[in-house]
DNA sequence: TCATTTCCCACGAAAACCCATTGTATCCCG
DNA sequence: CGGGATACAATGGGTTTTCGTGGGAAATGA
């Protein structure tokens, strides 16, 4: 699982009023790189009360990955259940969309309920994957480096917002 | 067993008084790309009380990964006699149902119950297969993630259900 | 005949598409 | 090196298309 294209850098964008958010360019570049698919899926972050995000080329990798470990272990019963788990969270837990020519998603409306997205939200690439934020919920998390933070108070300054 | 187009996201839909039901399109789409049928095929789940969905394209495959387990095991002697019964079900216990042309199906009355399906339908997306629950049972069954739960849940807010 | 099933059309909401504007970074050429 | 032209990114708004759904007409079969 070494991806040639790795997603970095951040960037501060708004969601209009329809739900609609621009992914910035230099992820979109790295989306395209590794599939051609313009397409991007979501899925609520595991630790962070954010979104985590990826392509549908990382999600295949990730499922492949999965059947490996199935098949390793075919024959225990508690195995099948934990992979039928497994599955269902990679899966029916996310949300495959589309951007259009011009960058833009719909943030679907449960997405948009898991990460807490109002009206401005950050995006941080993390190599494999890049996080999707509410910019007042990182700077409010314990959890976070205060180097990030000045990143997103950077964002916000450069706004013009709080 | 690479797939390339996997089944993925949620969505709760209604069965009518007809007893049909829209597929959504996001499952039809990787249907119609996994190969170019207009059909789905219903099976009982093997562990959870629902129903298991895929195209017939993968149904092949299905056939294909049961010979190879089948070899693996040819000096036991309970194999041969598992062998047929997985056949079994994974043939003669299934129902292929084509949708229309605006993507509906009619449930079959068979299906209907070995799915305990009433008037309301939750599409998982599994990745390989997708699976179609009445949104009751999933919510009582203990061996669901919360978070999927939350997700159910959500998608009977959406409608305005309980 | 009556009861299904299949086909066709209709509607409202939502999503996808198209075009326009603005600001910023990049390029080119004097 | 400066300054204008150019290209692209992010965003706003209007229009068209699709999706899920309901209901009725036509076809089928016991």
């Amino acid at each position: 699982m070494a991806l040639e294209h790795l997603f970095q850098g951040s960037a501060l964008n708004a969601v209009d009023g329809k739900g609609r958010v621009s992914i910035p360019a230099f992820l979109r570049g790295v989306i395209e790189r590794r599939g051609d698919a313009r397409t991007i899926v979501l899925a609520k972050h595991e630790a962070f009360p954010c979104l985590s995000a990826y392509d549908p080329a990382y999600a295949a990798l990730k499922h492949a990955k999965l059947e490996r470990l199935l098949e390793k272990e075919e024959t225990n019963p508690d195995a099948q259940l934990e992979y039928q788990q497994r599955n269902l969270m990679a899966f029916a837990a996310t949300e495959e969309v589309p951007y259009d020519s011009s960058g833009r998603i719909l943030m679907p409306p449960m997405m948009r309920r898991k990460g807490q997205i109002a009206d401005l939200v950050l995006f941080l690439g993390t190599g494999e994957t890049f996080q999707i934020w509410n910019p007042d919920l990182l700077l409010k998390d314990e959890r976070i480096p205060e180097d990030l933070k000045d990143i997103a108070r950077f964002r916000l300054e450069e706004r013009g917002a709080s």
